[in-house]
DNA sequence: CCATCTTTGTGCACGCGTTCACAAAGGCAT
DNA sequence: ATGCCTTTGTGAACGCGTGCACAAAGATGG
């Protein structure tokens, strides 16, 4: 996955917890999938498997929303599927601006996985004059000078930020001024907001990240195997440098696993 | 955020916890930007207010690395670059191929975050053969026929996934026989992948179901709070069908969110 | 109507992650 | 040198999330 929530301490909203909120949406895609399949019940056992969880987890979760399984049968899929729209409150439709149409804002402007949930993009907003009209997703791109006014007009509480990095604050500044209080955010930037908004932010090159940490470890591991007693292959003496002109040339020196240029580049 | 880490049981791979190596790309984003405006040192303060964390979790964050910092002074801004790439494994090049090239695999192939972190692009490839010889991003499209070979010779062990959620699974099994251990699926499905492989998932409509879960409920509350007494806005009457063809009713009666045709495009 | 079998719902214990609060450590001025 | 001041590093307490294991509930068959 990618990264998770910002700011919002757990809030723990009506007494079910944010991890529980979590994965409603993975439960609500495996029972679509039943559904589609005309698959009349399903037990915990069965869910827990299609959606990728322990059973006791997903029984737990549910037990959150209200008894809504039979003993001895399982869930009714149809029955559990409204359920667990309304309680992510997808019963209704919510208009999405996004800011920032560069690869990335197209792509998602093109995602077809946010009509079919209950999202509409009502307006897709980009800085760029010569980007304005410009039809993309079959929508003309509007220009930001507008963006309080696309925001009122249309009612939008949810606004998806796809610029880069340097532009992030303000946009959101601006979003929130006109009435947004949930940001989708994909500038690999912090947001800071006030209180009473919402922000979740993806990063790719931090799950990436993620993903190296791992790779580097099980590359470790498995050197040390072949290599037998080489202990410090994850963990090479502190060589501890003083001044930071050593640190980096101490850096550059080194060939190995870890030796190399320290990234310089940002995100 | 979008969404978290899979299967993968928190290994705490040498005794750096999971949540630590995942704030870690975040210190190292904040910390990159200090050393571009040559800021020598940094205190747990100011850097925990930069990554937008609490200043004790980031010193503890820390301390699992090692005692890199100075008591009364901070932390050496270029020095802690370095330990926390060398940490990540970011001091070595990743090779990565992304397979799918739709809207979001080419957003992907131009996204600038990947090569700038010590990620690099060594191949895209798709199944559509009108695909093949296409260039995106400047790099010719490769098709999937040739993905075991792709891999091989760059010696890929990271690879993304961007195709539509019915090709996911077989083209993870793929990938993962030719040699990749690590997986970041932006389809929409859970991948079954055997132990020793590591599965982020970044879901799109997941982040925004979560946001309209939490704005759901401001909105209710402050229904609540206007309408005086208004108790059940948030759980209406518990209207539970007894049949699932009923609940199918009420839920085809709406538009959005259950009904309509599944996620194809990937995130 | 009763026995049996399946599956839910949950009490409980455990472990991870977060936060507080403070002692130890080092710089710096006098 | 010595004392003060700043900031790190961490011990300890707390709370959330997870998973086990089982009793209660209901369906089903005789």
């Amino acid at each position: 996955m990618a990264t998770g929530r910002t700011h919002r301490p757990a809030t723990r909203s009506r007494g079910i917890p944010e991890a529980t909120v979590a994965r409603l949406p993975l439960y609500l895609r495996a029972l679509t999938a039943l559904s589609e399949r005309s698959v009349p019940t399903v037990s915990s056992e069965e869910l827990a498997a299609a959606a990728g969880v322990n059973s006791a987890k997903l029984r737990k979760d549910f037990s959150y929303l209200g008894s809504y399984g039979t003993r001895g049968v399982g869930y009714d899929v149809e029955y559990l599927v409204y359920q667990i729209s309304r309680e992510l409150g997808l019963t209704q439709d919510w208009p999405v601006v996004i800011v920032g149409i560069g690869n990335l804002g197209a792509a998602l402007a093109n995602y077809g996985g946010f009509a079919s949930r209950g999202f509409r993009v009502a307006a897709l907003i980009d800085a760029d004059p010569a980007m304005k009209g410009k039809p993309v997703a079959g929508m003309p791109v509007q220009h930001t000078d507008d963006l309080e006014k696309i925001i009122s007009d249309n009612g939008v509480h949810i606004g998806v930020i796809a610029t880069p990095a340097g532009a992030a604050q303000q946009v959101s500044e601006r979003l929130i001024a006109a009435g947004v209080t949930s940001i989708l955010n994909f500038a690999p930037t912090v947001l800071s907001v006030p209180d009473g908004v919402d922000v979740r932010k993806v990063d790719l090159s931090i799950e990436l990240q993620i993903l190296a940490f791992h790779e580097q470890r099980k590359a470790g591991e498995e050197a040390a195997a072949v290599a037998g007693a080489a202990d410090d292959v994850v963990t090479p003496p502190p060589l501890r440098a003083d001044t930071a002109a050593a640190a980096a040339a101490a850096a550059a020196s080194r060939k190995g696993p870890d030796g190399d240029v320290p990234a310089v580049m940002p995100a």
